[in-house]
DNA sequence: TAACATAACTACAACGTTTGCGTGTTGATA
DNA sequence: TATCAACACGCAAACGTTGTAGTTATGTTA
């Protein structure tokens, strides 16, 4: 295996020692201009880059931060990443990804793979099976070994660390509000299970958006999905029929508040079939503003939660806390930060 | 700052040298039982993990590749991702992910910045920019440096290294084979401009299936289209003009391929509006199967790339890359892995 | 009992850097 | 001509590991 160019090498071949190379390479002042040159010129010429391994060993810190998400092959995530990334870029980081899949051992494996050193800190966004299974164990032992940690989008209470979220409850109450000012007078809610953060929030604001309004929630109306596998493709036919069971006997439902863009545009479909003209009959909304929403017909009002905005936060916050640490700051007490969503009004609402 | 449990903190505590730890750790017959017992319960207690970065600049590798992509708000490259990652993480390797967003000095800076020592190889499609500018000096300098580097999708011929593909051009072909089978006789398609190479070679299977069907392709039917920023929000329009222009003027059109997803859909939409029956009047075939496709009005027919088998094949070579370099085996000649796409017929055929 | 095998360790170098401190040359000063 | 800066450089330690080559005791053999 050819070896890539070392302060070693230059030194031997220069006649000089390697502290010499390192410093002229350095422009330190200890070096003669001269000296200076010639080692300058000569590790052009062989073209020399310092091993970064080496510096992270020596400096105790990689200049690598980790993401840890459920899954990649899901828009908002994918922003997220992109947010990350620019700004840890920015700062002279690099990213390493993982991914949970949403299983707890995953979760906890590619914690443990990237906590023997080779990252800075975590961005994470729990997985669905850690949130039923509600053990936080590797959280609080990465905590523990003061590795700094910033949790997004799915959070916990319990974990104290920095934690980036939408207003999921003020944004689900403004997209029913909104419903109920354009005419809808009878909506239903397609959520998730319990356990899933957002949902829970985002049931709660529609609640409170009915409450606000005077109107008693119907049970019926309420439509807990389990997305165990919702994105593998064959499970959309479950909730495809249970909208249609919905429709079918509360036929005068004319707003639907869904907490993701699949499930808005898999109930927009079942509607147009069962005759329902959108956004006339029946209007909807949608969370997350990813490609369905905007190629949809009609095209899917929803709820932007600015993805790459709490990508970058979470990147912000935790290298403000990896400095805090490095430089041996006083401890500022963990943050968590609300990123607002806004609606963006299209084609699925008057 | 607190610092993790090193051998050497375990070897004071115990009163042993250092090697005496890392031995017993490792079972190794020169410690006797006794010490290894101690040792081990002893590490465990402290909660010892070997550093990671020590041991990649010992061994001279770092267990981890980089994979640099055009964007990651993408569909495709986020399944090729997922691909990598999954094979990799199977073989005890991390992936770290730097984006080019289709810039070529993005992507000159990603791949330098990892190229420090911080991975073992690359897997990268290249960025549109860079195709135009085909200058492709920083992927020969990786080359010559030795860093193994494996490219997918977006290819080209002159860079010697391993290379993942779809089959374009066959994929093409057989999509606008299936549209004239099926009674499409006056087929338009929609692709890029001529210096991403996949546009190229897409079209040029579209020429070839009409071809073998003796129909003269007709130059107004082929719409190059800039996709320089298509995927920004609000670009979308100037396609959607281009393709109401082309019905226009031939309203007889009654298939429409479109090398991605977002074309076929786009251009689903304008002929629906333009009162279209799809796919009564008009047959649409799209490249990539996403979500796009599976929730379209009508589902789109699509031609499927196998984003995550692509990426698990470019793990593979690369890592048989790495692990000849390291071990000094005899270079195997690079080769280029075709995957074969399939066409997953849906409702915007008949 | 001298020679030697064995068990159970320890020392050291190396991976590639950086940096504080030590040191040998100059030339200038008193 | 001693004395002393200033200059230009080298040495060595450190970051955390691993593996090879010693180094001790202890026990065995002829």
């Amino acid at each position: 295996m050819k070896k890539r160019t070392t302060l070693k090498q230059l030194a031997r071949e220069l006649d000089v020692s390697i502290s010499t190379v390192s410093k002229a390479l350095k422009n330190s002042p200890e070096i003669s201009q001269d000296t200076i040159d010639r080692v300058k010129a000569f590790a052009k010429l062989l073209n020399y880059r310092p091993n970064n391994i080496a510096l992270s060993l020596k400096n105790r810190k990689t200049k690598t931060i980790g993401i840890i998400i459920p899954d990649i092959v899901h828009h908002f995530f994918t922003k997220v990443i992109k947010g990350v990334e620019k700004y840890a870029n920015s700062k002279g980081y690099n990213v390493i990804v993982g991914l949970s899949n949403e299983s707890f051992s995953n979760e906890v494996i590619n914690m443990e793979m990237l906590a023997d050193g080779s990252i800075d800190g975590f961005i994470i966004s729990m997985a669905r099976e850690t949130m039923q299974l509600q053990d936080y164990q590797h959280y609080t032992e990465t905590l523990n070994e003061e590795i700094p940690l910033v949790m997004f989008d799915r959070v916990v209470a319990e974990i104290p660390c920095d934690k980036v979220t939408v207003d999921d409850t003020k944004g689900a109450e403004i997209a029913v509000d909104t419903l109920i000012n354009k005419g809808a007078t009878k909506i239903a809610i397609l959520t998730t299970k319990d356990y899933v953060s957002v949902g829970r929030l985002r049931t709660k604001g529609y609640l409170e958006a009915l409450k606000k309004h005077g109107i008693n929630p119907i049970p019926d109306l309420i439509l807990k999905i389990d997305d165990e596998l919702l994105y593998e493709d064959d499970h959309l036919d479950v909730l495809e029929k249970q909208v249609r069971e919905l429709l079918l006997i509360h036929p005068d439902v004319n707003g639907i508040f869904a907490v993701n863009e699949l499930y808005a545009v898999v109930a927009m479909k079942v509607a147009k079939e069962m005759g329902y003209v959108i956004p006339k009959d029946l209007q909807v909304i949608g969370f997350t503003d990813g490609m369905l929403s905007k190629h949809a017909t009609p095209t899917l009002s929803t709820v932007s939660q600015h993805g790459e905005s709490m990508g970058a936060k979470a990147a912000e916050l935790l290298i403000q806390r990896i400095d805090e640490r490095v430089n041996d700051l006083p401890k500022e007490p963990t943050k968590t930060v609300i990123i607002s969503t806004n609606l963006i009004q299209r084609g699925s609402t008057k």
